[in-house]
DNA sequence: GGCGATTAAAATGTCAGACAATTGCGAGCG
DNA sequence: CGCTCGCAATTGTCTGACATTTTAATCGCC
């Protein structure tokens, strides 16, 4: 491994972004064992506490894992998909509530997002995500459900809907999107008949998935997402004149 | 902050955690000041080193920075876009490394999120990224460009067209999604004649843009993807001969 | 009284050494 | 031969100390 002259920044970071370093080029590879930490901090010259703040960077990343005990040790963890989801949506949530996106914006990018998934979904789609967005259109038509309870019914009808398509990569991707608009979507307050209307829109979806009408799906995302904007509008306006 | 008892898993990831949760779920706003390392050692009854682990993941994480001196300490970190690429690429190329993702399904979300983008580009694009787009063709068509230089432009260019939606949502997305890509895009060799045709499709892409004509750009795109799809599965083809 | 330089204080960064906890493996014993 | 016990390796945690950096206050001088 390289070393670390003295530089302005940490120590601990230099050590963590070498490592990552190898990793991330390939010169490690998955499940292989890293020195123990007296070995690193012989080998880079610094003390035991600097290199396992170095390792506990590359842990909270899920790049290493350690394991206590005689055969223990710090390995290059296999990265897996949830384990990157839960970083992806905590990253765009606070992305999101951070930087001041507006409804619009953040409604925009998810709904486009899903319009590219759907030709997929409809194409691919198997009884397993058809029967997970029934049932959720049949929760959301409770009535009694809660705002929270109907927005977390509507996250996992969407999620269907994108793994549905088949392909690992666009459901990580889109994971971030979705869930991260959950917050926004909480702050509205859906009347019955907005729900109603919701529910007729799933319904379109999910029939047209079946049908494999990959068209007729991206018709009802497009006024699904003029549905939603209104929606959000309307919160905004009324909070304006509050 | 909450306690943390003897739980299996380590109390720097308990407290990592502990505050992460604070500031996600908005108990600690931007720029506020965290108690500093003998506070929090004394509330959550740790020693300084566990709470420095802890305060290093969460650096690791951008959620916070630290600050020497006197009135130094650790500040929650406001996210911005650029960090936030830099996790997201890393996170996706490990994960397309890591898991075996097949050139096909990887190829497939990359003009699957760009296409979702290209109507939002055509109707918003503005000259910078026009010239940027053409000047990346400029220099695609340049003879003697190494394969690297010419995925590196590729890069460039599909970014400009993401970036034209004009979406900082999208963008932010899609830079994974595009840049991850490339490590498997470089295995490709490129010849001269499968350059004129990426050129081609390019220039027509652009041209599209500029026209404001969405279906022609994503005609484009889609025959791009098929483009893509060939060469990979050329190489693909060649390597297993061998 | 005002202004500049020095010093004090507070905080993070780093180090050294020690002990606790956990786990695998081998040696010894029944 | 199998089981158990103990040892060694490794991470997890603690204590205390010193170095470095930055701000702020104090002191002295004009």
């Amino acid at each position: 491994m390289k070393i670390d002259p003295d530089k302005k920044i940490d120590l601990s970071a230099q050590i963590a972004n070498a490592i990552r370093d190898a990793i991330v080029s390939g010169d490690m590879i998955v499940d292989e064992r890293l020195p123990s930490e007296a070995e690193l901090s012989d080998q880079f010259q610094v003390s035991r506490p600097t290199v396992r703040e170095a390792l506990k960077r590359l842990a909270a990343q899920s790049l290493i894992r350690t394991q206590r005990g005689a055969t223990g040790g710090a390995f290059v963890n296999r990265l897996r998909y949830e384990e990157a989801y839960g970083q992806q949506v905590t990253t765009s949530t606070l992305l999101l509530s951070m930087n001041e996106v507006s409804f619009d914006v953040a409604c925009e990018a998810r709904y486009a997002l899903e319009r590219a998934c759907a030709p997929l979904s409809a194409q691919r789609r198997d009884p397993d995500h058809l029967a997970t967005m029934r049932a959720e259109i049949h929760r959301q038509g409770q009535p009694g459900l809660s705002d929270e309870s109907f927005c977390a019914s509507d996250v996992t009808f969407h999620r269907a809907l994108v793994d549905g398509a088949g392909n690992p990569v666009l459901s990580y991707q889109l994971a971030g999107a979705v869930e991260a608009m959950q917050p926004l979507m909480n702050m509205i307050t859906f009347t019955a008949r907005s729900r109603e209307a919701i529910v007729g829109l799933h319904t379109r979806i999910a029939d047209a998935l079946e049908a494999h009408d990959a068209a007729g799906a991206d018709t009802a995302l497009v006024e699904l997402e003029a549905y939603t904007l209104t929606l959000g509008r309307d919160v905004m306006a009324a909070r304006e004149k509050a």
